[in-house]
RNA sequence: UCCUCAGUAGCUCAAGGGUAGAGCAUCCGGCUGUUAACCGGAGGGUUGUAGGUUCGAAUCCUACCUGAGGAGCCA
């Protein structure tokens, strides 16, 4: 008999398979037992008759508590009453491992708690579900970046002393060489691999040390950083927008299912479509001031600053060239008034804030000097940095876009630590 | 680092100075279409820790610990 994915039960219709999976649920009714089971690929509904199976196999179903290893065989067959659509009349039934005391009940449970519990909370309808929007959002940008001629160079995550200031950085010791850190971004290396291969990006983990408690945050996170050569500013933009656009249409073509677990609202989604808006720092410095915000010119936006933008709008806007000072020192200025950095970032909508963070860098190896020396960096660490501005320096441009933000958003979920298997957060690193 | 809130059964919560309770989970029994199934029964507690006030503290006070949300900063 052929052993058959839940996944896969469209195809199977009327026939008899084996599943194996795990009990997520049951319900008995004297002679009859519904078993919830799930394998990975799906849930189904698995009915019982006790005239219809061997005595041991409906005592193995009254014996089974929650996540009870079990393997059934049965016959495929639709059924509009069952959740998924499709129902399994069950056969056989082995208990492979008889569970009774599995923590996570059908009850609520609050976060502390469900944190604790990650490895299994995995287990859950909705954790899976968003799971599995997340490899989607990882595939769609993978492949979108393949298929426009980026080259796929992923820099190191040990990185030297004094990359971009030290203070949310994690040092780990590295043999004779010190204090080593892990990579906050990969962006440097970026532009030394786009001067070798012209269109690249970097896909991996990202480390910060700062000390946010929020639901935006994560000690560890995954971001993708496409970094583009010949390129300015609107011309990484232009590629931030059609990423997201992409990434987002694939999530709706091909995780419907699980958007419809999470009670997500897909019509905003929909809306999103190019081109965005472009909103120029002073005017969102505007807008939201008109909105009560006490940000003022020269200051980065706080979260609800970015809500409030956001809301004007149905699609994700563009807010760009922010006030130089407030950004990293490779960004490169204005021509029309340096006072402006040529940067940009990208507010998802419904209050999601900031998904994508990018500029032009600085081309001009003075300028570059002049910069690190203002930021007080060591110029010796940067001597290879530099060295890209002394050969072959051309106009360069890119962006990160962090993965979780992107699926926190697409999900309409409330926080960000639902949407990688193990979240790194400032208090919490088990298990 | 700062601000706010919360720690009572395995879990989610109630009891707000006078005998510590419910639902879920677990165990036992009932039910042939259940949808977080339902119905009946049972077991389950050093009320986060330490000190204090009081005849009496889960409850009031102090300190600490742990967690959650937010601020700053960021993706």
């Amino acid at each position: 008999m052929e052993t058959v994915r839940i996944g896969e039960f469209g195809r199977h219709v009327g026939a008899e398979v084996r599943v194996q999976g795990w009990l997520h649920n049951k319900r008995s009714s004297g002679k009859l037992q519904f078993l919830i089971v799930r394998d990975g690929s799906g849930f189904a509904q698995a009915v019982m008759a006790k005239a219809a199976v061997p005595e041991a196999a409906w005592g193995a179903g009254e014996r089974a508590g929650q996540e009870s290893a079990i393997a059934l065989t049965g016959k495929v067959k639709e059924d509009k009453r069952a959740p998924g659509g499709f129902e399994i009349d069950v056969t056989g039934l082995e208990l492979c491992q008889e569970v009774h005391d599995y923590p996570i009940t059908p009850k609520e449970h609050g976060p502390a708690f469900l944190l604790e519990n990650r490895h299994l909370w995995l287990r859950s309808q909705r954790q899976h579900a968003i799971l599995r929007v997340r490899h989607a959002v990882v595939k769609a940008v993978r492949d979108y970046l393949d298929d426009n001629g980026y080259t796929l160079v992923d820099t190191p995550i040990f990185t030297p002393a004094a990359c971009e200031g030290t203070t949310t950085l994690f040092g780990v010791d590295y043999f004779d060489e010190g204090q080593a850190y892990l990579t906050q971004s990969g962006q440097l290396y970026n532009e030394a691999t786009a001067a070798a291969h012209g269109k690249v990006y970097c896909f991996g983990p990202t480390f910060r040390a700062e000390k946010s408690k929020t639901r935006r945050h994560l000690t560890e996170f995954w971001m993708v950083e496409p970094e583009i050569a010949w390129a300015h500013l609107e011309d990484a933009l232009k590629l931030a927008e059609g990423l997201v656009c992409h990434v987002v249409q694939y999530v709706l073509d091909k995780r419907r299912e699980e958007l419809k677990v999470l009670e997500r609202d897909t019509a905003r989604l929909e809306k999103v479509k190019a081109p965005f808006p472009w909103l120029h720092y002073d005017d969102a410095i505007k807008l939201i001031q008109s909105k009560g915000s006490q940000t003022a010119w020269g200051s980065d936006f706080g979260g609800t600053d970015e809500t409030v933008i956001a809301e004007a709008y149905e699609t994700p806007v563009i807010v760009h060239r922010f006030p130089a000072a407030i950004k990293a020192f490779y960004m490169e200025p204005d021509p029309e008034n340096p006072v402006y950095s040529l940067s940009a970032d990208i507010l998802a909508p419904e209050g999601y804030g900031e998904i994508v963070g990018g500029g032009e860098r600085m081309s001009s190896y003075d300028g570059l000097v002049q910069r690190l020396r203002e930021h007080e960096l060591p110029e010796s660490a940067f001597q290879w940095y530099l060295d890209l501005r002394k050969y072959g320096s051309v106009p360069h441009a890119g962006f990160g876009m962090g993965i979780e933000r992107v699926v926190t958003w697409l999900c309409g979920i409330e926080h960000l630590r639902e949407t990688i298997a193990f979240p790194r957060m400032l208090y919490r690193i088990y298990p």
